[in-house]
RNA sequence: GCCCCCAUCGUCCAGUGGCCUAGGACGCCGGCCUUUCACGCCGGUAACACGGGUUCGAAUCCCGUUGGGGGUGCCA
């Protein structure tokens, strides 16, 4: 029998990080064993019932190339089964239907009005073996009697799971920590149906720096955020991957398929992870580096139509060179722009801090800006020559060429960071528009 | 409160009774390279929560303590 599994998200709008963990972790386990990946919405909350916020999520999964096999189900359009197994089990007294108040109510048939409750057992102890956890188990009498259907007509989670999961057959149950409570109770739903156990395995939960699940309010959890900043989908998965399971040759930085190849649901961890984004920018800056370079310039695109400057002063064949200069040093597709903005903006924009750290606290950059306006105004027009002028220029009043370049660099640029400056300068630039540049900067000390 | 889970460097992962004077990665700190930044290379910092057992031998097994987390809805 091949295994099935199934990631069954309730439709927020967006999808979590820990949720995107949760759908990697059962997607790797199917196609790591070739077994059967199954999407399903739980949607029995009639407020998260709303097709758009279903297919944000399903877009995001797309993003991150986790595809299913079979799905998206939707748990809304499954009432009448769940109806059927509710009124099952009131018919067999292991429900009961009550009010308002909690109290009880005879009568075997769900009614509008009326929720009903699973009958806890007395006296027992309900447990599993969890591939993550080992044996759990939990006493009944710990636990109350709990509702299977409101009194609005619709489904509770537990009970719509516990029949979904058996009817799909699904046969490993992948998710987060923060289910695990909630076992005992839809164990105990199955046997009611005659349904058998799937497997469980709970993953350890994502948590902040407070070392808390992480949060909606507090932490920047929506994939799609991430994607927009410029993050890649497989640095992402990458490093989802990550957290609670580590390949066993200790190289962490590949591509999904090897993962595929190297995951094992066995070998995940207990204890909760940190969602660390300096190790994140790490991962993705270095996948972001082995992009060819057609594909870097492609998938570049959005960040660069966005970008600050008009865009017809936007050249491809300049921005296709710098690319040379520039990919090795950027984390994210987003950093591109103030890379290369100041060769297609007017004038370079103004970066407080360097302006602050070159010009007003560093050493000599009048000194700089005077000598190299004189010097560049008639010597050739090439990267080396300008090196030697500034390294000159540099040397009249004590400085090395790794400092002189700084107040140079900031009235050409507008930042202290970017690409080799001569370069630049010689290839892209002309003659009249450095010095104008290096001019209005003077002006400005 | 009650129930459940967890516990190796700041962080992630390795380690499943002897190979551990605990390994890799991120971060951080030095150095090299260098026209900035980054990359790369070299080096360094830094952990088995605590206390009892079991054993010839424990990071690894057991118990307890402490700490942390999750759950405890007619949300999922």
């Amino acid at each position: 029998m091949i295994d099935r599994v199934r990631f069954a998200p309730s439709p927020t709008g967006f999808l979590h990080v820990g949720s995107a963990r949760t759908a990697l972790f059962n997607w790797l386990h199917a196609r790591s064993t070739g077994g059967t990946f199954v999407l399903r919405v739980e949607d029995t909350d009639a407020e998260r019932n709303r097709p758009e916020l279903v297919s944000n999520l399903l877009a995001e999964l797309e993003w991150l190339g986790l595809d299913w096999d079979e799905g998206p189900y939707h748990q809304s359009e499954r009432r009448e089964r769940h109806r059927e197994v509710v009124e099952d089990l009131l018919g067999r007294g292991l429900a009961y239907l009550c009010d308002a108040d909690n109290r009880e109510v005879d009568g075997s048939s769900v009614t509008d009005g009326l929720a009903a409750r699973f009958r806890m057992p007395v006296g027992q102890r309900v447990g599993f073996d969890d591939i993550v956890r080992g044996e759990v188990s939990f006493a009944t009498d710990d636990l109350e009697d709990f509702v299977i259907w409101r009194s609005n007509g619709s489904p509770m989670f537990l009970l719509a799971n516990a029949v979904d999961d058996a009817d799909m057959r699904i046969t490993h149950a992948i998710r987060g920590e923060d289910l695990l409570s909630g076992v005992p109770k839809v164990l105990l739903l199955l046997d009611a149906m005659g349904a058998p156990h799937p497997t469980y395995a709970h993953l350890p939960l994502l948590v902040n720096e407070q070392r808390k699940k992480l949060s909606k309010r507090r932490d920047d959890v929506s994939i799609a955020d991430y994607r927009e900043r410029g993050y890649l989908a497989e640095a992402m998965v990458n490093y989802l991957a990550l957290l609670g399971w580590g390949p066993p040759d200790d190289v962490e930085i590949r591509p999904l398929h090897e993962i595929v190849e190297l995951f094992r649901i066995e070998d995940v961890n207990k204890a909760p992870a940190f969602f660390d984004l300096k190790k994140l920018e790490h991962v993705n800056a270095t996948h972001l580096r082995a992009l060819p370079k057609d594909e870097f310039i492609e998938r570049v695109g959005p960040w660069i139509d966005d970008a600050p400057w008009p865009a017809d002063r936007f050249d491809p064949a300049i921005f296709s060179t710098m690319v040379d200069l520039v990919q090795e040093k950027l984390r994210t597709f987003g950093d591109t722009t103030r890379f290369v903005d100041f060769l297609f903006l007017e004038d370079p924009v103004d970066d407080a801090d360097s302006w602050e750290k070159t010009m007003v606290k560093g050493r000599s950059a009048a000194e700089v800006l005077d000598g190299t306006a004189a010097a560049f105004a008639d010597c050739a027009w090439e990267a080396g020559v300008l090196k030697d002028v500034v390294a000159e220029v540099g040397e009249g009043v004590g400085l090395k060429l790794g400092k002189a370049q700084a107040p140079l660099r900031v009235a050409v640029t507008g930042r202290t960071v970017g690409p080799p400056l001569f370069e630049t300068m010689a290839d892209f630039m002309e003659r009249s528009e450095v010095l104008r540049r290096i001019a209005r900067a003077r002006a400005r000390l």
